[in-house]
RNA sequence: GACCCCAUCGUCUAGAGGCCUAGGACAUCAGCCUUUCACGCUGAAGACACGGGUUCGACUCCCGUUGGGGUCGCCA
């Protein structure tokens, strides 16, 4: 048997945390077993869905690097269908128009919860006849559930769950506009799709009951269910979109890479031994539906920023410097022209590993690209006094005299520079990285030098010592 | 409230009855390295929620308590 996994999102939102290791799990639960990983947008309530969710659920997957087979399913599309389906079980008795209007249920409701009992349907039009069915509403169509016995999930990650019938109410199958509910077109879809396994969050667990029976209402097999503990916030609890969950696309925003967050999002409730860094390919060969824990877990953010740094660090310069690119030149101010790009690209070794997101990272190479005179932030600028003036003046000589401009040299001669003045490497040092990067953070200095190229160097030099020049000219 | 699920360091987790003096990772702290900041290295501190069983032996199995979470819509 062919395993074919579903993602199935309602679009009306962007594509939070909690989705996104959703459909990870769906995607390489599909890929371990060489099946299929389809999409479906659970779309049938029209008024709380938009094109623009839609557009950021297939924006986010795609960045997540999750592709999905075939085309993605509109369940709003399908709507014959799932009436046809719920005209067959009406047919066969197994469901039953009910005109109690909402006001009536949402009354219902409260006295139920009033007098301590359960706030389920009661089945007031269960067994009546549609002869007193009230003059002008549109009845709803609710299925016939069983009402003796317990109903069964055999869950591959919970475990087996029962729950006895009478806990379960006749849901509604269709709305009173004769639209579906989700409940009937999860079921009816999952079948003609041939969905095998359902994996989803936690929070579905009690719809498995109600649609195992309704698949076997329908004489269907229902799949096998898998349902993952969900991600909680700092305090605990249930990530939502007003609850601090935030779209895939703010963590790109934030320069995290895609491996970074999928490998953060595949140890948030699935492990394999002590393993901590896995890379996709990886993770496809390992994953599979018993390694998945059964408790909830808080997303931690200082996790994924130390993942991201180890992710930055094994992608090579070249592909690294496209990624900061248009927030180098934004910040800049200018295009990065080749020769730039491969000063950054030299830069880049001693930089990534330094960097725990893209946005670091492209603020720590920013100064490699700068036109000068570059700017000095306030506590390099400290380090620029006079005494810093006279000993860059003589360090400017003596660089000026280097034959070769390499960072042996350089070391070398900055190095016996100091040495010949009877100063600290430091005293030297920090002046120096003040008027070349224009901060008081960066590599080394003598790579910094070799790899800002003779002619900048010694301008930037020049640039300080204008600086401080100036006032007393 | 009813039903369902869950429970190991601050966080994510390893642990399939003796391998546990409970391991790893992130975070924290200390030291080393050092021209700055990092990286790196070394080390420290830090957990089996509680109570009963079962067993020669429980982190591991059972029951209960407590705590947390989820669900109870003509939302999905």
């Amino acid at each position: 048997m062919t395993v074919v996994t579903r993602f199935a999102p309602s679009p009306t939102g962007f594509l939070h945390i909690g989705g996104a290791r959703t459909a990870l799990f769906n995607w390489l639960f599909a890929r371990h077993h060489g099946g299929r990983f389809l999409l479906r947008i659970e779309d049938t309530d029209r008024r709380r869905s938009t094109d623009e969710a839609v557009a950021a659920i297939f924006d986010g997957l795609s960045w997540l690097g999750l592709d999905w087979d075939d085309e993605p399913v509109s369940q709003f599309s399908r709507l014959p269908r799932h009436v046809e389906a719920a005209d067959r079980l009406l047919d066969e008795g197994k469901a039953y128009r009910c005109y109690a209007a909402p006001e009536e249920l949402a009354e219902m409701r409260e006295q139920a919860k009033a007098e301590g009992r359960g706030m389920l349907y009661d089945g007031r039009w269960r067994d009546r006849d549609p002869r007193d069915a009230p003059p002008g509403v549109d009845p709803v169509v609710r299925f016939r559930a069983p009402r003796e016995g317990e109903t069964v999930v055999e869950d591959a990650v919970q475990g087996t769950v029962r729950v006895a019938n009478g806990q379960l109410d006749d849901m509604v199958l269709l709305r009173s506009d004769g639209t579906p509910t989700y409940m009937l077109a999860v079921v009816v879809d999952d079948r003609d799709m041939g969905i095998t396994h359902a994996i989803r969050g936690d929070d579905h667990l009690n719809n498995a009951f109600r649609q195992t029976q309704l698949f076997r209402a329908f004489g269907w097999e229902p799949p096998v269910y898998a349902h993952i503990p969900l991600i909680h916030g700092a305090d605990g609890a249930k990530l939502s979109k007003r609850h601090g969950a935030l779209g895939v696309d703010a963590y790109r925003d934030m320069g995290i890479l895609p491996d970074a967050l999928a490998n953060a999002l595949l140890r948030l409730g699935w492990s394999h031994g002590d393993e901590e860094i896995i890379a996709r390919e990886q993770a496809i060969e390992w994953f599979d539906l018993d390694r998945v824990g059964r408790g909830a877990a808080r997303f931690d953010l200082d996790k994924l920023m130390s993942l991201n740094a180890h992710y930055i660090d094994r992608t090579d310069p070249g592909a690294l410097v496209e990624m900061i690119r248009s927030d180098l030149e934004r910040a800049v101010g200018t295009d990065l022209d080749p020769d730039k790009t491969d000063r950054l690209i030299r830069a880049m070794p001693e930089l990534k590993p330094r960097a725990n997101s893209l946005v670091a990272l492209a603020e720590s190479a920013a100064f490699y690209v700068a036109e000068r005179p570059i700017p000095i932030d306030a506590k390099a600028a400290k380090l620029l006094g006079e005494n810093a003036r006279s000993t860059l003046a003589g360090l400017l000589d003596a660089l000026g005299t280097l034959e070769s401009w390499e960072q042996g040299e350089i070391e070398l001669t900055i190095r016996t520079f100091a040495h010949d003045r009877d100063t600290k490497l430091g005293a030297v040092a920090q002046p120096l990285r003040a008027c070349l990067a224009g901060t008081t953070v960066s590599p080394g200095i003598f790579e910094v030098a070799a790899v800002l190229g003779r002619e900048e160097t010694l301008g930037r030099i020049e640039d300080a010592l204008g600086e401080t020049r100036d006032p007393r000219i």
